[in-house]
Formats: C-alpha cells, sequence, structure tokens
DNA sequence: AGTCTTTTCAAACGAGCGTTTGCGCGCGAT
DNA sequence: ATCGCGCGCAAACGCTCGTTTGAAAAGACT
C-alpha cells in the first residue's frame, strides 16, 4: 500500500501538476482511504518529499556513475562531462523514468518550497561537475565554469510538455521533442558550443 | 481602486508565487476590501491574465522595436538579433518593470492553466525572431533554427530568485547575477556560441 | 481459540479559499 | 432637497482542502 501511495502519487502530480492533485485523488487512484497518506507517511507533503528524495538519488546516482567512467578516459573531454549530466535526464524512458523526470521536472518549478530549498542547498553533485570540468579545461575561471553549467542546466531543464507544446507550435510539427537521441546530441552540442566559446 | 488591486497582485506574486497569494493578501494589501477584485475585475483570474497579457505586451513590445532596429543595419549578424530577444528580460531593472519580470517569469512554471494556454499558443512574436535569423542565415535549416531558439529560452527563462540562490551555493558567491550588464553579455556569448556551432 | 498489533474504513473537523449578497455611504445632476 | 448611481463594506455562502477520530476488520503469534 506505500508503494501503491507512492506511484499514484508520482503519476498523478507528473501529468497533472502538484496544485491540482489532492489528496482524495491519489488515494482513490490507490484505492486507498483518505486517511492511508496520513497513516504511512504522516502527511501529504512528507509523502511528497520522499518521492522528490528518491528520484533525485536515482538520476544523481546515475549521473555520478557516468562522471566517473567519463573521468577514467585518458583524455576525457568537456563533452564527455556534459554528457554525463545531461544524458539520464534525456535519455531515462522507460515509462517508470519518464513519469520520475516529469515529477522531478515539476518539483523545480511547482514544487512545495521544502523541495525548491532542497534543489538551492542540496548542490554538492554539481560541484563534482564543476571540479571535473576544471579539471579539463584548467584555462577556465572557476566562475566562468559555474556560469555556463547554469545555462546548462537551463537548457537541460526546459523540457515540460508546455515547453514541448510551443516548440511544435512554433515549428509547425517539425521539431520532434520525442526522439530522445537525437534531443541528446542536439542539446550536447548546444552547450558545448557555450562552453567552448 | 483597479490600479491598486493591479500593483499590488504583481507585486505579492512576484514576491510569494501565485499559489501563496490569495484574494484577501491582495485586497488587504491594496487597503480595498475583500469584494474588491470581483467587482473591478469579475474574478481573480481575470486579474492575473489581465496582468499577464498586459506586462507580456509590454515586453515583447520593446522586442518588437529592438529587432526592427536590428534588421534595419546593413549588415545585422545573429547576436544583433540574439540581444534583442533577451535584453529587455534582462535589463529591465528599475523596481516596477523588475516585479513585472518576476511576475512574467513565476506565470511560465506555476501560472494558471489559462496562462500557460496562452504561453504555448501566442507564438506569434517568436516566429519574428526565426524569420530574422533564418534571413540573416540562410544556410542554417528552419528547423535547427527552432530548435536553437527553444534552448535559448531555456537559458534566458532560468532567472528565478531560487536558481540563483543555488547559483550562489555552487560558486561561493562568486557568482554576482545582480550586475545585469555582464549577465546580458555572458547570456548572450553562451546562446550566440550555440547557434554558431 | 484467544490476544495483541497492524491496517482499513466512514465520517467528521476546522480552516482557508474565491465569490456573492445586500445594505449604506457619498457625490454629482436635476 | 432629492434622486440615481458608482462604490465600499461586513458578513456569510458553498466548497475543497489536509488531517483526525474511533471503531471495525485482518493478520500474527502463543
Amino acid at each position: 500500500m506505500r508503494r501503491r501511495l507512492f506511484l499514484s502519487a508520482e503519476r498523478l502530480i507528473a501529468e497533472h501538476g502538484f496544485e491540482l492533485v489532492s489528496s482524495r485523488d491519489i488515494t482513490s487512484d490507490a484505492s486507498a482511504n483518505i486517511a492511508a497518506i496520513n497513516y504511512y507517511y504522516g502527511s501529504k507533503l512528507a509523502l511528497l518529499v520522499d518521492i522528490f528524495r528518491a528520484r533525485a538519488a536515482e538520476l544523481n546516482g546515475e549521473r555520478k556513475a557516468l562522471l566517473k567512467a567519463a573521468l577514467a578516459q585518458q583524455a576525457p573531454r568537456i563533452d564527455d562531462i556534459l554528457r554525463a549530466l545531461i544524458e539520464p535526464a534525456i535519455l531515462w524512458h522507460d515509462p517508470e523514468r519518464q513519469t520520475a523526470l516529469r515529477y522531478l521536472n515539476r518539483a523545480r518549478g511547482e514544487g512545495p518550497p521544502e523541495m525548491q530549498a532542497i534543489l538551492q542547498n542540496d548542490v554538492g553533485h554539481l560541484a563534482r561537475f564543476v571540479d571535473a570540468i576544471e579539471s579539463v579545461c584548467p584555462a577556465l575561471p572557476r566562475e566562468e565554469i559555474v556560469w555556463k553549467l547554469h545555462f546548462s542546466l537551463g537548457v537541460l531543464h526546459h523540457n515540460s510538455a508546455a515547453d514541448y507544446r510551443r516548440l511544435e507550435n512554433l515549428s509547425g510539427g517539425a521539431c520532434d521533442p520525442g526522439d530522445r537521441e537525437r534531443l541528446l546530441e542536439r542539446t550536447l552540442a548546444f552547450i558545448s558550443a557555450g562552453f567552448l566559446a
């Protein structure tokens, strides 16, 4: 039942957003009683933060592993490092992980203040990427690296369903965000160019 | 009174977000009665959409004028076009316009569905930029231009107070988002490089 | 079988929300 | 002086929200 609440909450919020999903929506989707959320998680907020922590840890774990592999090469290039940052966030495409990604994306923008505080303060995993880029491009001042990483995350996070619908309206359907492999290459090309400028 | 409600709603929402500001917050900030919003605007939503439309029109009007000026040069470069896109959104720094910017930024992420629908469908002003870039770089396929414009808007919109606090946490205070002129140049350099890659 | 713990359930609680009501004030025009 | 009207106001309405309650049901263990 705990797990069912977790998955229902995650899926409903990924689809409709944090503001539009009530405790009653979640418990009825999970075929549970209204009181179940408070019984298992203490509060609705605690459930949502639990989901957020679990999925963020999963994502950052993959990033960390890819970064380690990239740095283990004998001559790592900045593309490899940036790829380790963005690949999991673009290529997760089995249904459960895609849902998890949409949940995390929403949490960034519309999540409760407690989540936003975590996002602001937990920068350890990003600091690893700053260090990695510094080791590969010693000429780049650290301040410059942080700024460009900030811009790159802007590109990466600009990936909500609403953003895509605008993209398709603008291109008359020529741009297909469903082709994740090409999206990854396009994104990587764009931000790599920004770093090498 | 209409104007007072407009400005109070805009300022409070820019500061605290759409979800945390109630009709009672707005009317009490404007020294008005709780019924004033419905009397002057019909509903709270109508007021918020009114604010959104007014400020978006103001912003896009400035962009349009700058774009026209850029294209009037005898040999316009892509930097000039991109600058017309991002300069108003970065350099507005008198207090009222800064508030307006924060309101618009929030509307993009946490605004009510009606606003998000406008953002998705009103792409005319962006189409002008696609055309302009096409006229300057005829070699770039239109699909490519739209993708890169999409990425550029990602960089531009990654500008909330929360994003900046993370940036400062990550850089140990070395990055100063308050220096708007430098931020403009940094941003322009990053996205221009992406277009020329 | 009996006891104790864990889980499920219907019902209600209190608070906050956006909105509506209906009365009365003040002011300009007749 | 009074009528009409735009406006301001206190109060209440109906609704949804997250949470709590207390008892019934299910399960575990001796």
